[in-house]
DNA sequence: TTGAAAGCGATACCAT
DNA sequence: ATGGTATCGCTTTCAA
């Protein structure tokens, strides 16, 4: 920057105007400086910007881990917003793990991000982040709330989607609807979502006794065990992505993909393929990111208010395998 | 860092060593400016650091998407290799545009990324690397060569995965071996791809008629011409992800999926799941990312040899689909 | 082994 | 509107 100024034959404080599109600057003097950029090829130094401003024009971005595809489509609606604005996005992987969670905040936080996106480890206590956000560190939960903390936080209608597929089935006939959902209860979303399973058949005034919760490596006993039980499902929902796939192995395996109908949270790819056709409760990973990132960037830009709390609505996509009738059997 | 030097009674100089494990410090001392770190809560300022440096302890990643699951599989396999040695991971798309490359490798550099991983966007000229290679930025391509720059590369063995899957499917008595490739041949994957099938193809003495070039949306009908043209094949190979899901709708919807030999290019999903289950050929992105950071890696430790290119293997998963006889029809 | 001080590159206040 | 300059927080000779 030095040598542009020298170049251009103005004083570093004009080349730094120039540069960020300062509030008065004589194009002439302007048109010089930008001529010696070109020139020299000059390159903004950012770290050296972010020291004297405090902003670097970065966010870090906390998922449990950012080769999972529904991470990655996050990842994907906050960068389509970051972008925008000129900001780049760091992205780490807690492996579900607080701890690492808490040392990958520190290092975004040592490396001045303006900003933390994160999809919060199960278990975890959030309040060490009280302290970046005191520093006016933006912070926005993605995916599940924080605990111990109050923040901005994006979310998807978990419970709701499950009423979706509860409504769904009764709708066509079924009455008998079990729920294998995820294992650990402590998780927010499998946790919601078994919430509303169950008020959804409370609300049909159904019995509530089939729901199981399971690994995915359990799956497939838990299925033999609930069709071979007194009062047998007429339909399934598999409330997680493995927990689906598992499913779907299994009903193939006993010839019941065509008896027993099956609605899966969470879409994947070749869910058309199937027979039937895989019904499914999507979310919108996208649309989480790109709000959460909304969120962020409004903090950013001065709000100041209470927490907000953002719940993105869930969609059945009919396939067919959500679609068998009750009396198929 | 002053306040933490001021606290323990010692230097900056001292604290800066304490805080970057120097060389010879008094564990006496070392231990108050430790317990002042503490009790200030200090945290570093990387920022800070890298300006005087020149080192970030960061590294830029460019994709064509960050969304797509094959990358961020290979995100996940950098961030692996990087997180070992407490560098943390930047990410952006190019959506395949060499401009936007070409910018946020510039962001990237502004904000003095020690390496750049690149899957470089088609139709680019990445000489304008040239200049951050000679500034010291550790460059490896990953997936796809650049062009016009030696730079390290770890690239999948696309043609050996398409001459796996012809040897394959020739082991099971096919002869008329039809190729649906992605339509884009300047696409390095895809054109290495059709020349692995070619060559197989010439090597077990056959014709070679029966290629291709398709998008997603032309695949049903490009299969039915070719079950319908004199000479129709008995087996199938869909050369990328789109172009499998699409393939299998087809096949499903004609009633072929017993009848016509399939092998696709690229795992995805449910695979095990549809009628008959779909052999692949499976690529290893988490190998691809690990072994490019280790490349990148590399050169910041010194190597400064010639440009390296790393093949990784592909595998055949046989499912069913490619086990279909010739003689089923 | 420790400390003093210069400097990394850019910004913003204060003058002019 | 433009320029001089202190300063951001840290690292690193150079001396002691």
């Amino acid at each position: 920057m030095k040598e542009v100024a020298a170049v251009a034959g103005v004083s570093l404080a004009t080349v730094s105007r120039v540069v960020n599109g300062g509030p008065s600057v004589n194009p002439e003097l302007a048109a010089k400086v930008q001529d010696a950029v070109q020139l020299l090829g000059y390159r903004h130094n950012v770290a050296a910007s972010s020291l004297r401003r405090g902003m670097s024009a970065s966010i870090g971005l906390i998922f449990d881990d950012v080769a999972n595809p529904f991470f990655a489509a996050i990842h994907g609606g906050v960068e389509e917003i970051a972008r925008a604005r000129g900001v780049l996005t760091f992205a780490g992987s807690s492996d579900e793990a607080p701890t690492r969670e808490r040392e990958l905040a520190e290092a975004f936080g040592a490396r001045g991000v303006d900003g933390l996106l994160i999809v919060p480890a199960v278990g975890g206590d959030h309040g060490y982040l009280q302290r970046d956000v005191a520093t006016g560190v933006a912070l926005v939960f993605v995916d599940r709330p924080p605990r111990f903390l109050d923040a901005d936080v994006v979310l998807s209608d978990n419970a709701g989607g499950a009423a979706l597929a509860v409504d769904h089935l009764v709708a066509h006939g079924h009455s008998r609807i079990a729920y294998l959902g995820d294992r650990s209860e402590e998780i927010y979303t499998a946790a919601e979502r078994l919430r509303g399973y169950r008020e959804a058949l409370t609300r049909h005034g159904l019995a509530n006794g089939l729901s199981r919760l399971v690994t995915p490596g359990e799956t497939g006993a838990a299925i033999d065990a609930l069709v071979r039980g007194a009062e047998p499902p007429t339909a399934l929902i598999s409330g997680q992505n493995l927990v689906t796939v598992a499913a779907l192995h299994a009903l193939h395996a006993a010839g019941l993909q065509e008896r027993l109908a099956h609605v899966g949270f969470d879409d994947v790819l070749l869910a058309d393929v199937v027979k039937p056709g895989l019904t499914v409760i999507a979310q919108d990973p996208d649309g989480l990111g790109r709000r959460a990132a909304e969120l962020l960037f409004e903090r950013l830009d001065g709000y100041a208010g209470p927490a907000r709390r953002v719940v993105l609505e869930t969609t059945l996509i009919a396939r067919g395998s959500g679609e068998l009738s009750a009396t198929a059997r």
